[in-house]
DNA sequence: GTAATAACTTAGCACTCGCCCG
DNA sequence: CGGGCGAGTGCTAAGTTATTAC
């Protein structure tokens, strides 16, 4: 394999050095020079919030089956309650659900509740859903007081749970909150919707701290499942969850040191690209002609992972999870081929649900050697069929990390969404601008990226409204007001209607290098609060606190 | 070599909170 | 001064990738 790059690794001092690094990053950077994997030296937390525990029902509510008053023991009670809970929620109709919900909480029931309750549709659970109603209505109407009050026990909460201690800093923590019981959900039309999603005792849960820390306390009469000291990982508290059996973690705040480094790290790494990619480029293009057939079908997933920002696509197990693919799990009924199509050669339409089971649509013209290649994939297979059966996505990866220490296909998303949003800012912006008008800019350059990464969502119940009375707002204020008002409220108006199925915020957060939004600020004159919020700041905080106003990504 | 597991990032949606308008 | 609304935040599902187990 060809060697593409000067590696990147191990140089992690060295890294530092070439950067203008000022301030606390630098500190801290320094005062760690920690053996290869190893994350802390000294780890103090308080463990896990639990929820609540159940609360059974008033004497006044009832639950009742085919007619009739059921006085349902306790964990059948709880589990009935997430169900009525729901049923305002039209999944509670869909038969997955019904049935996934149906045949856990028999497993709840006793004996004799399972030998009478043998069938959903008699189940009336109006008194308990009428209590819940009026449950959360009562919240809303609190009295001021009533609320100061749930703030302080909450900030009481955080204060005592929120917070570790790992070397010498005190870190937020990013969810030290057990998620609470209650009935699967999932995205898309996932086979497991209904499910119990069962209640996490303190025996499920291994604690990671440091051999010297303070060991947290498991609530009264509970001890924890394990106690383990693993400096080589970032976790704090992990349990087992039962519909999928995957492990969840509690870590760190995305504003910590740890988080923050390895956020730079990933920056860093898709920079590192930049100054490959060409010859990246040339070597998968070349790839498109090899004899071998799964190195053209490494060639082609490349070409479209870096022209069309797809995630890698690993194999799913199917009925375990909802059926979404990505770029190496593409199958045929994904992609059509057009010879022609609106006056363009060589077209590929693709459709298909891709994470969280949002739909991918785009028509894209591409090369011919990869239309041709396209075309001899598709010989002899049916729908169903993978398009790329010859290549899984360790082998992608591995051959990437050939060309180039740490490149892996998800660098590519981060790459091509860095680049895009530096060229869209240069291409758009002018100093002369106006603050609204270069806002609207830099959302633009936002939305180019967004929309690369297929970065959807619903639009907000309220758009058309709001816009109107946004668009109404334009018209009085015309009659009264200056000019640079106007064009104030009609660029809010142009923004808020380009961005109505976009979400901005997962690219902001998770693909751009906020160097490239802090420099293109110092830029144009504008203060760094008005692209990031408070959080994104504090997440940010590195890139605010060293980036030069010559940054180049 | 392949499958399973572990660890970590990325993702959209629901809810909350604070601000602005009538 | 209460209600509506949008921005911000919390939540946790759903990905990717490296590592481990067989």
């Amino acid at each position: 394999m060809a060697i593409l790059c000067e590696p990147v690794v191990c140089q992690r001092a060295v890294k530092l050095c070439l950067h203008p690094f000022i301030g606390f990053l630098f500190i801290r950077w320094e005062e760690e020079k920690y053996e290869d994997g190893v994350k802390w030296r000294f780890l103090e937390h308080s463990g896990p919030y639990f929820p609540p525990e159940y609360q059974p029902l008033p004497d006044n509510v009832h639950f009742y089956y085919d007619g009739k008053k059921v006085k349902l023991s306790l964990a059948a009670e709880e589990v009935a309650l997430f169900f009525a809970q729901m049923l305002d929620h039209e999944y509670t109709t869909k038969k997955v659900f019904r049935e996934n919900f149906f045949k856990d909480w028999r497993k709840e029931m006793t004996d004799a509740e399972r030998s009478l309750i043998q069938d959903l549709g008699k189940c009336d659970f109006g008194e308990i859903h009428a209590m819940h109603k009026a449950k959360v209505e009562a919240r809303k109407n609190m009295t001021k007081e009533e609320k100061q009050a749930l703030k302080e026990a909450n900030q009481k909460i955080v204060d005592e749970f929120g917070y570790c201690l790992l070397d010498h800093h005190r870190e937020r923590i990013g969810n030290f909150k057990i998620e609470p019981p209650g009935l699967f959900r999932g995205r898309g039309e996932h086979p497991k919707q209904g499910m119990l999603k069962k209640r996490i005792q303190p025996e499920d849960i291994i604690i990671n701290c440091s051999k010297e820390a303070c060991i947290p306390v498991p609530p009264a009469g509970h001890r924890w499942k394990e106690v383990r000291h693993d400096n080589t990982v970032t976790w704090l508290v992990s349990w087992t969850e039962n519909i999928q059996g995957s492990i969840k973690y509690i870590m760190l705040n995305a504003n910590s040191k740890l988080k923050g480094e390895k956020d730079w790290e990933k920056y860093e790494v898709a920079r590192k690209l930049k100054s490959c990619v060409d010859n990246i480029r040339s070597q998968y293009r070349s790839d498109l002609k090899s004899r071998q057939m799964s190195t053209r079908q490494r060639a082609v997933a490349l070409y479209f992972i870096d022209k069309l920002a797809l995630r890698a696509g690993n194999e799913k197990e199917e009925g375990e999870t909802a059926d979404t693919v990505g770029c190496c799990s593409l199958r045929v009924e994904h992609i059509t081929l057009h010879e022609q199509m609106d006056g363009k050669e060589y077209v590929v339409e693709f459709d298909f649900l891709g994470k969280d089971s949002i739909r991918y649509y785009n028509k894209v013209p591409v090369i011919k050697k990869v239309f041709k290649n396209l075309k001899l994939f598709l010989e002899n297979k049916q729908p169903g069929d993978e398009l790329f059966d010859r290549l899984y996505t360790s082998m992608l990866n591995k051959h990437l990390s050939s060309l180039m220490p740490g490149l892996t296909a998800k660098v590519f998303r981060t790459y091509n969404a860095s680049i895009t949003l530096q060229e869209q800012l240069k291409e758009l912006t002018n100093k002369s601008d106006s603050v609204a008008e270069k806002l609207l800019s830099y959302n633009r350059a936002n939305r180019a990226v967004a929309i690369l990464c297929n970065h959807q969502r619903a639009p907000p119940k309220t758009f058309d409204q709001s816009m109107a009375t946004l668009q109404s707002k334009r018209k009085k204020a015309a009659v009264k007001r200056c000019e640079e008002q106007l064009l104030k409220m009609e660029i809010q108006a142009t923004d808020r209607e380009e961005n109505k199925q976009i979400a901005l915020g997962t690219s902001k957060l998770n693909y751009l290098d906020p160097r490239i939004s802090v420099a293109w600020c110092k830029n144009m004159g504008l203060p760094v609060d008005k692209i990031y919020n408070k959080s994104q700041r504090d997440k940010f905080a590195w890139a605010i606190d060293m980036t030069e106003v010559d940054f180049e990504f």
